[in-house]
RNA sequence: GGCACCAUAGCUCAGUCGGUAGAGCAGAGGACUGAAAAUCCUUGUGUCGCUGGUUCAAUUCCCGCUGGUGCCA
């Protein structure tokens, strides 16, 4: 069996794996997809060594902020990783807050290998978008949301796949059981504002300045929430605690997407935190996986 | 103390030549198979500061009050 561990972020998905791994004989493995790189390590709140105590953690550090790392790539990753663990009669407990990367792993989905990508430059959105429906009728792809729409469309000229339309699987590859932790609205955005200022205590300012001043603006750095923010604050264009404040409510969006694709992409079993007592919830969901 | 201006959505403000109002931001909801901490979509009822007057009708005009801002003493 898989455990996947899931939740907005701040609620504590990192010390209940651990929780879980050393109860279960269980192994962690992240689905966070800024955790993979090495560099980047208080903004993305990765895992501390301490707070591992023991228990074996896989793909978190694993890439360079220098590499494209992708869904396709973790897909493979993840999957030969899982399957290591579960031959070895272990418990793999996957964490993370990224949706898509769990839902690559754990469900059938397809990608292919790729080789030439048009990027169809030059043309309107609305004519991307008219030549998508004129293949796939029925799309879900808004029309400016570009980038999805040039996927689309390199998706049926490269496979030479005439489905009219994408194959959509909810099928399970491995027997998984969900589990997701939660908390009010309100508290969890105070806890986000907290982590926030304690990150900045923590040395954030020194992390993010180490970036910068690399020059290097690849996507492993430029798409966590944390550095690009702080950029602008280096470059003069905002003040600290502007830089801030645009961290901690960008967290909190994130935070509210989260719950939109947990809520509606998987069949998650919630369980509502107990921030004074931890101990309590580690044993509800004990008790709900002995079930 | 005198004069002027302001008081409308959580915030900043627009507007109604009198027929109970609308933008930006914030917030909320949603989509999502190669950027996913990303990207994209949808969503605006609020004692129009309080009291009285004029009027068929006042948030809009008038008197007063309260609070704020500026100028003059």
């Amino acid at each position: 069996m898989v455990i996947c561990i899931v939740g907005p972020t701040c609620v504590g998905k990192t010390k209940l794996s651990v929780e879980l791994a050393k109860r279960l004989n269980g192994e962690v493995v992240n689905a966070d997809s800024t955790q993979v790189y090495k560099e980047l390590d208080i903004a993305t709140a990765k895992v501390k060594e301490e707070e591992k105590d023991g228990i074996p953690h896989y793909l978190f550090d694993i890439k360079d902020i220098k590499d494209n790392y992708t869904v396709f790539d973790y897909q493979k990753d993840s999957r030969k990783v899982i399957d290591d663990i579960l031959n070895r009669g272990k418990t793999p407990i996957l964490v993370g807050g990224t949706g898509l990367y769990i839902k690559a792993c754990l469900y059938d989905y397809k990608f292919e290998e790729e080789n030439t990508l048009k990027n169809y430059e030059g043309y309107t959105n609305e004519e991307l978008y008219e030549m998508l429906k004129s293949i796939d009728e029925n799309t879900l792809i808004h029309p400016n949301n570009r980038k999805r729409v040039i996927r689309a469309l390199n998706y049926y000229n490269n496979t030479n796949n005439t489905l009219s339309s994408k194959e959509k699987t909810n099928k399970l590859l491995y027997d998984t059981v969900f589990i997701g932790l939660t908390t009010k609205r309100d508290i969890l955005y105070d806890r986000i504002n907290k982590r926030v200022d304690k990150m900045i205590s923590d040395g954030l300012l020194d992390e993010a300045k180490a970036l910068y001043d690399s020059n290097i603006r690849t996507k492993a750095v430029m798409t966590p929430i944390g550095y690009k923010e702080l950029f602008e604050y280096f470059d003069g264009n905002i003040s600290l605690d502007e830089a801030i404040d645009l961290i901690k409510q960008r967290s909190r969006r994130y935070a509210k997407r989260q719950y939109t694709w947990f809520n509606n992409q998987m069949s998650v079993n919630w369980f509502d935190v107990d921030f004074d007592n931890f101990e309590k919830t580690i044993e509800e969901v004990l008790k709900f996986l002995n079930k």
